[in-house]
RNA sequence: GGCGCAUUCGUCUAGCGGUUAGGACACCUCCCUCUCAAGGAGGAGAUCACCGGUUCGAAUCCGGUAUGCGCUACCA
């Protein structure tokens, strides 16, 4: 029988999540789901100054907008709870005191400051980074006197001077690193808190989790965590670090390289199945050409073996390319409802709320494969809502027209238009197309003429069905403002 | 400084000893066409970072060099 397998994403609520984080949430959780296993969702809280407010729902939402649900969590509960760290607190001064007791860790009572210094000093003299090891062996009375100042001490892991610290990673293989140069790591903080080095230790062990699955970032210090995992005679999980996330010039992923909060990319009108799909791509591939991939495609498929090691880079243009192709792939009511917010959000402010969801049921077909991202939307419709509107004029005279020729074109087109029994695409193309014959124009030179007065724009849905949606009444005043300017 | 990892078309990638080095985005051309898209058909684009070695045979294995990046907190 095959091991259970459960994967959790733990992540700290300080802000909107950024894509690098939930990307690691979404592999987790697609392992989790492959194997038909648990995925967890764990709040590490444990650094109060860095706390977020309203953090935790930001991260719930943009976990829930992706799909990704979760077995157990602070929401939900669950055998293995609470799954807050600092609502287990009683937990980590329990093994780190256990630690102590049995000589793998030590109080240390070195201030801040004296760290910094070491630190400093260490760096100017090209020399690495770390702990001395000041505290290491105090004696008794040594401790006691330092207690006597009023000195809350921290808890060091006291880790082997020599040997080595090897794990098994399911994405890079064997690893192995000199434990001389290891550094004492800090498992209990002075306010209470613990690190993150202890906390995910304990909470990982009790929650049963089998493989942790997260950032490249934390390969260095995972040899510590295989320490403790064995210095508190637990089983160390199966890990997997992912490789981490770059921008197209291979710095980290920041600001400077567009949206990188997942809540930005929302708001920017990316479709979540679309973010999905792309993420999973970050890191992860299933062979030499398959890209698009439904959510359920991708649990089938998807194992960490064929995650690689090299640092995944996000490539904005391909993102864009992907969401267009989701977009094109929904059901036209789909469509509506997911562009209605977004109408709402970014229409000019004269056009109000609420929208006629008849008118808008006829625009959104001649816009939906034209879209990259719902954002695109309003500003593609604009000219569908709004009363006046504002081009150039010199845009009214097509390729080859003058002022005069452009004059007569749209004044007999107005007036043959005032005339059509209906109007509707068919109709209008049946009288427009013969009449650029008559007026001996080409279609594009009187197409373009009306479409610039009819939307503004020289690009925009096709002109038929855009003035039928329009309607007569809207087409025939724009025309006249257009003859007005000209 | 130490430790670790990586380096394949402009970009993202597949590749795990024998391939005409495959795909995607972007780009270009043509078709479709009332514009813009979408779609279809093509095209250009990679001496696989460099230098050695192993091998009948190396993008693939080994060593070195270079470059880039990550970690090196009482953050996670």
């Amino acid at each position: 029988m095959r091991p259970v397998v459960r994967t959790r994403f733990a992540p700290s609520p300080t802000g909107d999540p950024h894509v690098g984080n939930i990307r690691t949430a979404l592999f987790a959780w697609l392992f989790a789901r492959h194997n038909s296993g648990s995925f967890i969702l764990r709040i590490e809280d444990t650094d109060v100054a860095r706390r977020v407010e309203g953090a935790v729902e930001a991260l719930m939402g943009s976990l829930r907008w992706l799909g990704l649900d979760w077995d157990e969590g602070p929401d939900i509960g669950g055998d293995y709870g609470p799954y807050v760290q600092s609502e287990r607190l009683g937990l980590y001064e329990e093994a780190a005191r256990r630690l102590v007791e049995q000589g793998d860790a030590y109080y240390c009572y070195c201030s801040p400051e004296r760290l910094e210094e070491i630190r400093a000093e260490q760096l100017r003299r090209k020399q690495p980074p770390g702990y001395d090891r000041q505290c290491r062996e105090l004696s008794e009375e040594e401790r006691k006197k330092k207690e006597n100042e009023g000195i809350t001490p921290v808890v060091r892991f006291k880790v082997p001077l020599e040997g080595q610290t090897r794990f098994s990673d399911v994405v890079w293989g064997e690893v192995k690193f000199e434990n001389n140069t290891l550094d004492d790591l800090v498992l209990l903080k002075s306010d209470g808190y613990p690190t993150y080095n202890l906390a995910n230790i304990v909470d990982d062990h009790k929650m049963e989790i089998s493989h942790v699955i997260r950032g490249e970032e934390f390969i260095s210090t995972t040899p510590h965590h295989v320490l403790l995992y064995k210095a508190l005679g637990y089983e160390p999980p199966q890990f997997a670090h992912l490789p981490r996330l770059t921008g197209t010039d291979r710095s980290k992923l920041s600001k400077r390289h567009g949206a990188v909060s997942i809540g930005e990319f929302r708001k920017q009108g990316y479709l979540p199945e679309a973010m999905v799909n792309f993420l999973a791509l970050l890191g992860w591939s299933l062979d030499d050409k398959t890209e698009l991939m439904t959510r359920q495609e991708l649990i089938a498929s998807f194992t960490l073996e064929r995650v690689k090691k090299t640092a995944a880079s996000f490539n904005p243009e391909k993102l864009d390319w992907m969401n267009g192709v989701y977009i094109r792939s929904l059901a036209p009511e789909d469509f509506l409802q997911r562009s209605l917010q977004f109408l709402e959000r970014d229409l000019p402010s004269e056009v109000m709320p609420p929208l006629s969801v008849d008118y808008i049921k006829q625009i959104m077909p001649l816009v939906q494969e034209r879209v990259k991202t719902l954002a695109d939307v309003p500003e593609l419709t604009r000219f569908f809502f709004v009363d006046r509107l504002e081009y150039d004029t010199e845009l009214l005279i097509t390729k080859g027209m003058t002022v005069e020729s452009t004059r007569h074109a749209l004044g007999v087109a107005r007036q043959r238009l005032a005339e059509l029994p209906a109007f509707d695409a068919e109709s209008l193309e049946e009288m427009l197309r013969p009449l650029a014959a008559e007026m001996e124009l080409k279609t594009g030179q009187l197409f373009g003429t009306l479409r610039t007065a009819v939307t503004g724009q020289t690009a925009a849905p096709p002109l038929f069905q855009t003035m039928a949606v329009l309607g007569r009444e809207t087409c025939l005043e724009r025309i006249d403002r257009a003859l007005d300017r000209l």
